[in-house]
DNA sequence: AGTGAAAGGAGCACACA
DNA sequence: TGTGTGCTCCTTTCACT
């Protein structure tokens, strides 16, 4: 709920505001990025290359609709590794990663390991995922399947 | 798990592979994108301006790591919504979108309405989201909330 | 729908405060 | 660090296929 966060690391008001309008949009041009937040845009050019550069900004990706590239289905999938497998978890999420439908591995605590957003053609192909890609391992202990009837971006 | 969709919705294969191109890098030069796919630089921007007009690309964004904007706390927190509240579930899910700390709503089938996932400064903070905007609106049943460890983006 | 050329703008490196 | 200049490359429009 904190609107200014107190952990900055380094990052100044300015760092702070690129990494906000980059964030809402990431095809902003240098030039226009500079005159937002008040300086030049070769300094704004620096300042963005060290974003990058230490991490604060992973990448930037096209946000698209899996609807419009086949993938009308998608799904949270909650999965449990086996007790006597924890040390290939690592691994094994790296390999998961790698799976077209998979669009994010969240690792978690609880009753479950990880949670794969996927997204998929049709429900067969959902199954083949479950079924192939996570019971068929021998690794997975169970898993948990949700629909996901809408996918909002937060601000 | 399949590979080549089968549901494309009148895009053809340069489209798709331009959808796949700018998902891995949103900030791919006009240019580099039109040589790739081997058409012109021009026609190539006319299809991508056709993209996000029908929704296939719905914007593009840098993917900033919360914790270098002081939200290095996250967590997915399963949402129920009363069963006499349910009307109000979609303007209830917009407010949830404008809480800084959320990051993405999924709305799921299953024994939860939906999954948030949140950044938060600390454990104080991801508090005072659970308690204050969720179980204090009197519209949630209840909730259910797991930290995250790490997350990673799919390919 | 796709192309090529031409003008205008943006990215980027460098030298300097 | 931050800035201003200048060269280069990219973007974007338009007349044409």
């Amino acid at each position: 709920m904190t609107d200014v966060p107190k952990d900055v690391r380094g990052l100044d008001h300015i760092d702070l505001e690129l990494l906000s309008l980059l964030q809402a949009d990431g095809r902003m041009p240098n030039n226009a990025l500079a005159d937002r937040v008040g300086i030049a845009p070769s300094t704004c050019l620096t300042r963005i290359r060290r974003l990058r550069e230490i991490g604060a900004v992973r990448g930037f990706h096209a946000d698209v609709d899996p609807a419009w590239i086949g993938r009308p289905i998608q799904a949270m999938i909650a999965v449990r590794i086996r007790s006597d497998a924890r040390e290939a978890i690592g691994r094994f999420a790296e390999s998961l990663a790698g799976i077209p439908a998979v669009r994010d591995v969240y690792f978690i605590s609880g009753n479950y390991d990880f949670l794969l957003h996927v997204a998929c053609a049709d429900v067969d192909d959902l199954r083949a995922v479950i079924t192939e890609r996570l019971s068929g391992t021998r690794l997975i202990a169970g898993t948990e399947t949700y629909l996901i009837f809408e996918h909002r971006r937060g601000a």
